[in-house]
DNA sequence: AGGAGTTCGTGAAAGAGTGAACAAAGGAAT
DNA sequence: ATTCCTTTGTTCACTCTTTCACGAACTCCT
């Protein structure tokens, strides 16, 4: 029972536990200790059962009467989601986003380091973002291999958005985060994510135009997270 | 003809509508006139059974033998989506990520379009990001109520993030997009979507730490062969 | 006109996710 | 030890979502 190789987490409740994650590493940075499915629960605007069950699938954590201790629940999530280490990351396309990317403090602070960024406008060549120097396309698979990375990022305009997947296929990745506005055909072992900006917008217009007609039919309260695929 | 079918649309198939929109856009600019639920659930990479149940949600718009008319479908997914309108839209944080989305084109390509910038940083105030002037914070509430914004973007860091939100909601924004990694405390009536860049990294973790724990025991990097499937 | 071939719209079943409720388990006080 | 209080882990009923399967409706061909 000590070191169960975790089963199968739910998709939905995967999803919440990098939220739980950070809640409890910002208690932790408060000095607190200890904490309750229902401090947590209302911490992640969530229901309290619904973070029991979450936890649950990693195990066997809290104190019945107590709750669960911060530090090694922080641990066990960390762990089960991979982030006792660093994993290194390339992105593709060193445009706007690209380099808003680079430069996200939030990524290396949460378990990922980018070793390279590469893009194919020679202008933005040699150019240095994120701590990073530009490089070109056609380097990465070579980035890729010497730093193994198997995460890569796609932060290009829609219509190279394909051939930086397949590039990025090429060079071995496993994982891709898409923020390019399409939909990736890539092997089924590759594991594909997309963060899509003017889809989530487009939602909140729906949302919006019921409520201007008076029909409002919003989920209350709730905050919903992106549609991923 | 009923031209108000209006019945509240499922979250999960309101999420593929801007997929489908898109690609109808796309397969208009090919000067392609009629597509099948099979061809479009190919091109989202879902099923057809799936498209035709989302689409029948807006009403039945379809013609069995043929399939649908992208004009016309499209029409009818952007009325739907309240997208026949252009939504003003402002955005709280000019660093780089509100830098990022101030001149990503796909916004205004899309059904919307940034009416302002603020931040609290007096360097940034002035500059101009996107085609807009950064303003100071303090004036959040005169640009929502003189340019009837009802959208609102955060893109502060996590620490600021609330108040951003608090901002908006008392000029009377309804609907936030949140980029920054926080659960955001609102009233019920105002809608937030939150996207979570580092988060959705930390869900390839896991994933990238299953395949490796299949493969090897230690995931420092292994690169898996993609075998194709 | 009638039959063959498509493709839509939808009912029904299977699957996934949610939340209320409760037994089990720990701590504290008597 | 016993009792009381708290909080977890889990069950169960319910809802939401996906997928299958098939009748209905449309086109084309003979």
């Amino acid at each position: 029972m000590s070191e169960t190789p975790r089963r199968k987490i739910p998709e939905a409740a995967l999803g919440r536990l990098p939220i739980y994650l950070r809640i409890l590493v910002d208690l932790s940075h408060d000095k607190v200790t200890q904490v309750s499915s229902e401090q947590l629960a209302e911490l992640a605007a969530v229901n309290a059962a619904k973070v029991r069950k979450d936890l649950s699938y990693l195990g066997t954590y809290g104190t019945r009467g107590v709750g669960y201790e911060v530090q090694f629940l922080t641990y066990q999530i960390q762990r089960e989601l991979g982030l006792n280490q660093s994993w290194p990351v390339v992105i593709v396309g060193a445009g706007n986003l690209g380099q808003a990317l680079a430069n996200f403090t939030g990524i290396s602070e949460r378990g990922f380091h980018i070793v390279g960024v590469v893009d194919k406008d020679e202008s933005k060549i040699g150019t240095v973002v994120g701590g990073v120097r530009v490089k070109h396309a056609d380097e990465l698979a070579q980035i890729v291999q010497a730093k193994h990375v198997s995460i890569g990022i796609i932060a290009t305009p829609a219509q190279h958005a394909q051939e930086a997947a397949d590039a990025l296929v090429r060079a071995g990745i496993g994982s891709i985060m898409n923020f390019a506005p399409t939909v990736l055909s890539v092997p089924r072992d590759v594991n594909v994510r997309k963060v899509d900006l003017a889809l989530e917008l487009q939602i909140l217009s729906y949302y919006e135009q019921c409520r201007n007609n008076g029909l409002r039919s919003v989920p209350t309260g709730t905050q919903s997270d992106s549609v991923s695929a």
